[in-house]
DNA sequence: CGTTACATTGATCTCTCTCAAAATTCGTGG
DNA sequence: CCACGAATTTTGAGAGAGATCAATGTAACG
């Protein structure tokens, strides 16, 4: 299923994994936190079901490889919980990180033959995953559907843009403020105001590759808007927003 | 129609312009030259001769704006000549270009209620313009339609994380002959190699917003490739590409 | 309790930005 | 067709931000 490489985890979850990170279940859609909002919303309650027997629900912990680039059974899969990273791997072996995911978001390439990116979980999440074709079929079937899924791709395009404006900022305290922002809207259940603390679910390591800046830079700008008292941190992932205004201002330049 | 600065055009079009750019006019699908590219393509002929009478054709002057951000009536276009911009502005009016668009893309926002880009035009270019509602209504009744709109819409995903890819560059000659070889893949018209002689359609101040540089390190990277033998110019936009490894090493540094 | 991965901090160097001026290109008008 | 003027591009010198190299600190895991 996974490429070569990626089955090594390199952030200690052997042990979550014995814990009982549970394999693929069967999809309930009752339950789900995210019907009102994913592309399955589109549906009918009847082919909503139907989709729901072909796919299946996984968890996964954080590290784990959820589409390996290469994998050729294309899967469609919506996130339920958790966040989630795509990226590309050069072939010097950098990583690149080209979009993140949120609950709601859509994982996976619908259309290429074989999958051009990975895409990992950031923290313990979960998804639905689809057969990309069955998808497919059903959206000739239904335009709603079909429909939906291109407003979907329309809004990870938008995303896609917003994340291009967040790398181009020129300074590196814009790039870190613009990316505790984003987590910050990500992180509110409520889309009108954003969370006030929430976790920043990247390692420093992660954060600099997207943000094309170093480990090292990330940590002092973190530092240094914690002097300047603009946010508190908790532990090395842990974020209160102080100062919201000087976040934005800052974002912006 | 345009938003209030978008209207002044510093690039001096107003000769062109006198010259007899043209203005709506009917569509005329057998001259076209995207014709089995563009996503009408997905069309028979009568839905196509019927979606050619809805829209018109029209032809833009280098920096003209195809369309300004916070128009209402969206359009959908298909650029069939040419290259244009996507890009969006700054609350202090910085500009950022978000995408390029080259012949058979799509230009505009199909599913926004209103455009959140400004579409203008880097070459002199062709396009022709739907009514979006039309459009997305077409899709519901022809699923062919649908998965072409999703395609397409998916390929600039692509493109975008491409774009991405771009400016996550550390170096700014990375950067330089990343978009350089970028150009030479949209400038060739056989997909399977790239031209080797071509025009760079942005002016130093376009390609330093979309790298993310100043205009003066764009100016001294092109010369320093030149020095190095990498790349010839011919007036301050054509390139040749004389070392195309090069190039390509710097690229994916 | 030691090991490993991750995060922080410090010192130095390189690259890019900024400010400034010269050179070129291109459109315009004579 | 040539000459003028505006805009763009190139080049230079100096300053600042971030990269790099190196070491210390901290947390999680076995």
């Amino acid at each position: 299923m996974a490429a070569a490489t990626a089955g090594a985890c390199s952030k200690g979850c052997s042990k979550r994994w014995r814990e009982g990170m549970s394999g693929p279940a069967p999809i309930v859609c009752d339950a789900c936190p995210v019907a009102d909002r994913a592309v399955c919303s589109a549906l009918s309650p009847e082919d909503r079901g139907e989709l729901a027997r072909i796919g299946h629900h996984r968890r996964y912990a954080r590290g784990e490889t959820i589409v390996a680039a290469g994998d050729s059974a294309t899967v469609c899969a919506t996130l339920t919980r958790g966040a989630a990273k795509m990226s590309s791997i050069d072939r010097d072996g950098t990583e690149r990180i080209v979009a993140l995911v949120h609950p709601a978001g859509m994982l996976g390439q619908l259309f290429a033959p074989t999958a051009t990116l990975h895409v990992t979980a950031l923290t313990e999440c979960e998804a639905c995953l689809f057969p990309a074709a069955h998808v497919a079929a059903l959206s000739d079937k239904r335009p709603a559907l079909a429909r939906r899924l291109l407003a979907e791709v329309s809004r990870e395009l938008d995303e896609s843009r917003a994340l291009i404006d967040l790398i181009s900022k020129r300074q590196a305290k814009g790039r870190v403020a613009a990316l505790i922002l984003a987590f910050a809207r990500a992180a509110s259940p409520a889309p009108c105001h954003d969370a006030e603390t929430f976790d920043l679910p990247l390692t420093r390591g992660e954060m600099a590759q997207l943000l094309g800046i170093t480990i090292e830079t990330v940590s002092r700008t973190l530092t240094a808007l914690e002097d300047a008292g603009i946010i508190a941190r908790q532990g090395s992932h842990g974020i209160a927003i102080l100062d919201r205004d000087a976040l934005d201002d800052l974002a912006s330049a």
